[in-house]
DNA sequence: ATTATCTATAGATCTATAGATAATGC
DNA sequence: ATTATCTATAGATCTATAGATAATGC
């Protein structure tokens, strides 16, 4: 049965399907959706409005620009990642050994990109954010590489991290993490797709078959901990 | 000395800075910039053309409508890798072992996106191409994929690709040759980084340290039997 | 005569503002 | 009275076409 407890003000021209989230949060999905989908500036207000169901000027109710929707978008989508990274992060060495800290940075990362609504990871690789206006929210990945950097370094000691520096292997890690961004462009991540990379990002390493296995089964509890 | 030798045709309102390069040339050669820069939809054909020292109509002279500027782009910037990766891909494994091949075509691959212009490799990410009209430059992205998941199936077999269909492995490893993308969003690619990418690939795939430095070794040679 | 440009402009957008209106809340 | 919408529209684009014009080539 529907509560469609009727709002306060003028109704829509098109009465929204769930009444419970606010019309903000309905504007805020529709353009992410459109965003990845077609890029930002071949999003217009116009369609952004048509997909929520009202008319376009009624956008400017509840945002002052359309570069306004873009910033909220980019500020909740920061992935939540980050605190749960830096934690797991503390608790090397002594509570963790770095390779199962990494594949549990790694596996929460992947699964949280292969959740987000609508592959909303897709929006810090278009052009648009790149402005200075947007370097908050890219500062953020790179402290994320900064991350993963500083523990692919411990986790490869005397392997990798003897020719490579660790902002390198931050860069190339982040970017094998994101892999999952342009798979889900394609298909839908399964749950062997989060082991297949984080595995990856130890083997980038260059940890042996055996001590993956065995960072895999640490992270396992390590991650159980944590929820 | 300058040879401005004057070209048929009204002149340029602002005449051309190296008049030996062709006006077509001139406009790719502006639109390319703009359009990894800006994005595809944020650049207009006024922009495009006020860098090449024209006025906006007179770029439909040359070019019908705004997408063929951009389907051009792509035409000549399908990577011109791909008959090189097949040629290589070809000697395993009489002439060459897979893991070298393997190297050799990451290696190949990444200084061809390191030297594009103006990192054209950012034009496949952009959402404008993932248009239907645009599924042919696409596909050869697939067709890379599925030449790197078989060099690294058969370089890993026995590790990783034990686990791992090729399909997989060639997302994941294009995905890390294509670092150079994002790395030249912030710095320029040195050389070390060629070979610190080319040897992730190897231990991606579960290569240690000395099958990496043996296969390092041998794509040398291939590669230099190639130029 | 041919070529490559120019100027001018039509027609279709697109963003954002102003002011009217249809609900609920008190 | 307050809220959240609506309609209408100004002003700024943007793409693409039509027709004029300033060069070279023959």
């Amino acid at each position: 049965m529907k509560t469609t407890r009727p709002r306060q003000g003028r109704p829509r021209h098109t009465p929204p399907s769930d009444p419970n989230t606010s019309a903000r949060e309905q504007i805020l999905d529709a353009a992410g959706a459109l965003f990845v989908e077609h890029g930002i500036a071949a999003t217009s207000t116009r369609m952004i409005a048509e997909r929520v169901g009202m008319r376009q000027a009624s956008l400017y109710y509840h945002f002052t620009t359309k570069d306004e929707i873009l910033a909220e978008l980019l500020a909740t989508s920061v992935r939540p990642s980050l605190e749960m990274v830096e934690r797991i992060q503390a608790w090397v060495p002594e509570r963790a050994s770095a390779a199962a800290a990494l594949y549990a940075v790694a596996a929460t990362d992947v699964r949280t990109l292969s959740r987000t609504p609508y592959n909303i990871g897709t929006l810090y690789l278009l052009p648009e954010v790149s402005a200075e206006r947007f370097d908050v929210f890219r500062s953020y990945r790179g402290q994320l590489q900064e991350s993963y950097g500083a523990l692919g370094a411990l986790a490869g000691a005397g392997n990798v991290a003897r020719d490579l520096p660790s902002e390198r292997i931050g860069e190339l890690l982040i970017q094998l993490v994101e892999v999952v961004i342009q798979i889900r462009r394609s298909r839908e991540p399964e749950a062997a797709d989060t082991d297949a990379i984080a595995s990856s990002c130890l083997r980038l390493c260059g940890l042996g078959e055996s001590a993956v296995a065995a960072a895999r089964d640490e992270a396992r509890v390590l991650l159980s901990r944590l929820a």
